[in-house]
RNA sequence: GGUCCAAUAGCUCAGUUGGAUAGAGCAACAGCCUUCUAAGCUGUGGGUCGCAGGUUCGAAUCCUGCUUGGAUCACCA
């Protein structure tokens, strides 16, 4: 039982003793006490009102006289109009930090079989252009929330389903073989994605001159954008390809394997990968025959020109079209498809689609429809709908060329970490590869920090003119925190100062010590709450805390050089337990620390 | 037009089952390195929590209406 447990059992027991009544366990709230007043934990004592039919004051006094004289832990109390607030005894946070620093993996909680098995889909790429920072969000979104979700002993299995085929990549393709003078990865030195992205822009150039052609000649935009030429082969491509013809097949494959490995580079710089990739070329044909199946049972209908809806009008919806009248289907029946099949073959107990927001419609029609078709696991869905990440000028668009693009923001946030490490001096006796090593480590840093602090569901602005600081709410702050205990914990070693397994539970201890113990006892609830809403930033915004709260202490207080051996020895413990949360916390950001910075 | 989401300091963001005097960072200004890493620490200024009602002991938080911004309502994915 925790202590927050044992004091609720105890208010129980004190209302039943001093006032004969039952509370309801969820009526008691218990909170951290203010900073601004005395106290570790404070009761809030007005929802008992009606039990003890007594002012604030006084139910809060007869408590907490109670719970004093009950509970040997607690120092003092004092009640604030409506609020009780409990002060334990330093020896209780001293003793409660012993028992954390015999735990391996502090705050995790381990998985075994029987844990509840998430499966969660990220990245979702096309491979008609390169990555970019609304799929950096959307990758380190996914990355993160695994992790975190592991910590919190589900068993995670992280997918990607990569959308490889449809117009769109015949628009590159087409682009390629026309402008393309055989160009290579090889031949360029481009990373492939970059090239094929190169020539989906090229398409719709050529696309656009057409267009304008055809308006000059008197045919209406919306005809000229149906009629134009380029558009017409692309879309035979894309028969040929649904026939698999060769020639078109071999093409499409070569594109590809350029795309896919410019992508590994980028998953690789960004540090995130999956267990299983899914390709849409072989799943896109899913779910055609569990339409097929609801249109027998009727709870799909078929309309005079053969193609087949579900009806949601019913729920607040609108029809949805789940095969097109030539039986070809869309992405919704692939996504039908691929949910059917991911739960027959993993058994999973839910599924979460890391999706932007501007798929919500999308994912309330899935769950839906499923739900129609009569899947018991539609309700194990959940979309993970994320903001956009906007620019000072509103949204990103490709073809205005306002794309911010994924490689190019990481080594620019390299480079820019290598000019401030120049400047402060601060790598100076480094090799130049444990130069590039912290420098990239910093740099990812601050880009993973700085994406992942904010609340997922949240809009986000990038300001790329003002780049991403290294001062401050930062990744790289947290890392030279850690970095500072690093060095401390060296230099105690060096200079062979003596460290014990445990600490002292007799020494007097100061106000800052035992905010950063309290600290230290939040963090397993801030892993469960983290998971519980899918939110890296709750993980962020208390290493932000945390680090900041030593910080004060490292100020405050001297380490090495304390003369009292058992104050010298907890403060030591209390910093390394606050490096290995620091860098367990940062790792679930997928965030690495550096031992020197 | 229907549906959904958002609005908190000059800027970027916290504020999680409704709790005490709404908090950080950046930017501005003023301090702190002969002392464990100054990517740090301390201080000052900065707020009609979009607006108006309602619910109650108590509302940035819940409800209703409105304003503003965004997304979406494709035989695109």
């Amino acid at each position: 039982m925790n202590i927050e447990e044992k004091i609720k059992v105890n208010i129980i027991e004190a209302f039943q003793k001093i006032y004969n009544a039952e509370i309801p366990e969820k009526s008691i709230q218990i909170q951290k006490t203010r900073k601004e007043f005395i106290g570790d934990f404070t009761v809030v004592v007005f929802p008992f009102l009606r039990f003890s039919k007594k002012s604030p004051e006084q139910t809060a006094e007869q408590l907490g006289i109670y719970l004093k004289d009950n509970f040997s832990e607690i120092k003092e109390f004092n009640v604030i109009k409506g609020f009780l607030n409990l002060k334990f005894y330093d020896s209780f946070w001293l003793n409660f930090l012993n028992t954390t620093l015999l735990e391996d993996n502090y705050g995790f909680v381990k998985s075994n079989e029987d844990s509840e098995k998430i499966m969660i889909e990220y990245s979702s790429p096309n491979t008609n252009k390169p990555l970019h920072l609304g799929h950096i969000r959307n990758n380190l979104l996914g990355y993160s929330i695994a992790q975190i979700l592991k910590a919190n002993g589900k068993n995670v299995v992280k997918v990607n389903l990569v959308n490889d085929r449809g117009i769109h990549i015949c628009k590159s393709m087409l682009a390629w073989q026309k402008w393309g003078n055989g160009e290579t990865p090889d031949s360029t030195g481009l990373k492939g994605d970059k090239l094929v992205g190169n020539y989906y822009v090229k398409f719709d150039q050529e696309y656009k001159k057409q267009i304008a052609d055809l308006i000059n000649k008197g045919i209406s935009a919306e005809e000229a954008k149906k009629q134009a030429p380029l558009l017409i082969e692309a879309q035979n491509m894309l028969l040929k390809w649904e026939r698999k013809d060769a020639d078109v097949l071999e093409l499409w494959k070569k594109m590809n394997a350029w795309v896919y490995k410019g992508f590994d580079e980028t998953y690789n710089n960004l540090g995130i990968d999956f267990d299983k990739v899914y390709y849409e070329s072989e799943t896109y044909l899913l779910g055609k025959s569990i339409v097929a199946e609801g249109l027998k049972k009727g709870v799909l209908n078929k309309k005079e020109d053969g193609s087949v809806w579900a009806d949601l009008t019913k729920d607040g919806l609108d029809e949805k079209l789940l095969l097109r009248a030539d039986g070809t289907s869309v992405y919704m029946t692939q996504d039908i498809g691929t949910a059917n099949q991911r739960f027959a073959e993993y058994n999973n107990d839910k599924l979460i689609y890391v999706v932007g927001n501007e798929q919500n419609y999308h994912f309330q029609v899935l769950a839906l429809v499923l739900k129609k078709l009569g899947f018991s696991w539609a309700d194990n869905l959940f979309h993970l709908s994320y903001g956009m990440v906007e620019l000072p000028e509103g949204k990103m668009k490709s073809r205005e060329g306002t794309v911010v693009d994924a490689d190019d923001l990481l080594n620019e946030m390299i480079e820019t970490a290598r000019e401030t490490s120049e400047e402060l001096g601060k790598l100076d006796s480094y090799s130049k590869e444990e130069v590039n090593n912290v420098v990239k480590t910093i740099a990812l840093g601050a880009l993973k920090y700085f994406m992942l602090k904010v609340d997922p569901k949240k809009n986000m602005l990038f300001n790329p003119k003002e780049s991403i600081d290294f001062n401050g709410n930062t990744g790289p702050f947290i890392q030279y925190s850690y970095a500072r205990i690093k060095s401390i914990l060296n230099k105690a070693k060096d200079q062979k100062i003596e460290k014990s397994d445990c600490v002292s539970s007799n020494i007097k201890i100061s106000e800052k010590e035992v905010n950063l113990i309290k600290l230290i006892f939040d963090y397993p609830a801030t892993i469960s709450e983290a998971a519980d809403n899918y939110s890296p930033a709750l993980i962020a915004n208390y290493i932000y805390d945390l680090a900041k709260e030593f910080n004060q202490f490292y100020h405050d207080c001297t380490i090495l050089k304390e003369p009292d051996n058992d104050i010298r020895n907890f403060r030591l413990l209390l910093s390394q337990m606050i490096g290995d949360i620091i860098k367990s916390s940062m790792s679930l950001l997928g965030i690495n620390v550096p031992d020197r910075m």
